[in-house]
DNA sequence: AGCCAGGTGTACA
DNA sequence: TGTACACATGGC
């Protein structure tokens, strides 16, 4: 059975494809020759997907199993949560035009999706990694987090992850994850998210019902996330269209490349940003993380 | 050698 | 509310 994905109106390929092979310690998604490789667990069984474009769609096969027909969708529809296919960026782009920076943003970047999180618990615990380190040792440690606790399918002599769930992290220590380097910190707020996923209820539909505040308030309960964890989920995951980490790093460098700044942005010049721009916020911020990768 | 990386909680005033 | 400090490691 074969599975596609009719592209949407503003969609490249290629600058999606850029962003996912930003870094080739990546272990949860593989990019070889234009196509694009991922391990899904779908009704409970490990898929083994491959994207490739074509024309105005996107041709997904699926590498280890005959898929039904249940199966195909849920694919599709994992595809366009994860690549964020069913927006449209019109609104994005018509806003873009008034401002200088940001036209620019889109002009060389068109098409390019926010490449995001379906799964909660991954996108919290990534970020949590992520927190103050560099963003190479942070897939440095995720790698060898993935590669030790995470589920893997081995196809043609390649080993593919699943990250790891909040079941079987919820039963680890914070020893064992100081072995693969987290801070002491880091492994407590880790297992810290496992247990609100499992006996506290934290749920990615509640925080989609919760609205943004709410869900922010919901996230910064748990010890470990503060504004930016908070924000980088909400952005990334639930897709609060004006959620954005203010505080990042990136954001800041990007910033003040973009706008030939001789020092980074205040506080309250981020401020303002977040609230010119509004519901473009999440979608300004990705475009500008990309304007940090090389070949623009 | 020392500072900075896709920050956060805690300890103090 | 505001500021100092530890935290893990690696690159420059």
């Amino acid at each position: 059975m074969s599975i596609t994905i009719k592209t949407p109106k503003e969609f490249s390929f290629k600058e999606c494809y850029r962003f996912l092979d930003r870094s080739d310690k990546e272990c949860l998604h593989d990019v070889k020759d234009s196509k694009v490789y991922k391990l899904l667990t779908i009704q409970g069984q490990l898929l083994l997907i491959e994207i490739e474009h074509s024309k105005d769609i996107l041709l997904i096969n699926c590498l280890n199993k005959r898929v039904n027909k249940s199966e195909k969708t849920a694919i599709i529809e994992y595809v366009n949560e994860w690549w964020d296919l069913e927006v449209s960026l019109a609104p994005f782009y018509k806003f873009c035009k008034s401002d200088p920076m940001l036209k620019k943003l889109v002009k060389n970047h068109r098409g390019l999706r926010m490449i995001g999180f379906p799964d909660l618990f991954e996108c919290l615990v990534w970020a949590i990694i992520g927190q103050q380190i560099n963003l190479n040792f942070a897939y440095s440690i995720k790698q060898r987090f993935v590669e030790k606790y995470g589920t893997s399918l081995e196809h043609k002599g390649q080993k593919y992850y699943l990250f790891p769930d909040a079941n079987a992290v919820s039963q680890l220590t914070v020893e064992a994850l100081k072995e693969l380097k987290f801070s002491r910190q880091k492994a407590n707020y880790t297992i810290n998210v496992a247990n609100a996923i499992l006996l506290d209820g934290l749920d990615k539909n509640k925080l989609v019902k919760l609205g943004y505040d709410e869900a922010k308030n919901e996230l910064k309960k748990i010890k470990g996330i503060g504004d930016w964890t908070a924000d980088y989920a909400l952005m990334k995951c639930i897709r609060y269209p004006n959620a954005i980490p203010l505080g990042d790093v990136g954001l800041h460098n990007a910033l003040k490349e973009q706008l030939k700044m001789s020092t980074k942005p205040t506080k309250a010049a981020l401020i303002k940003f977040g609230t010119e721009w509004g519901t473009h916020n999440g979608y300004i911020c990705f475009y500008l993380w990309r304007s940090l990768l090389k070949d623009n």
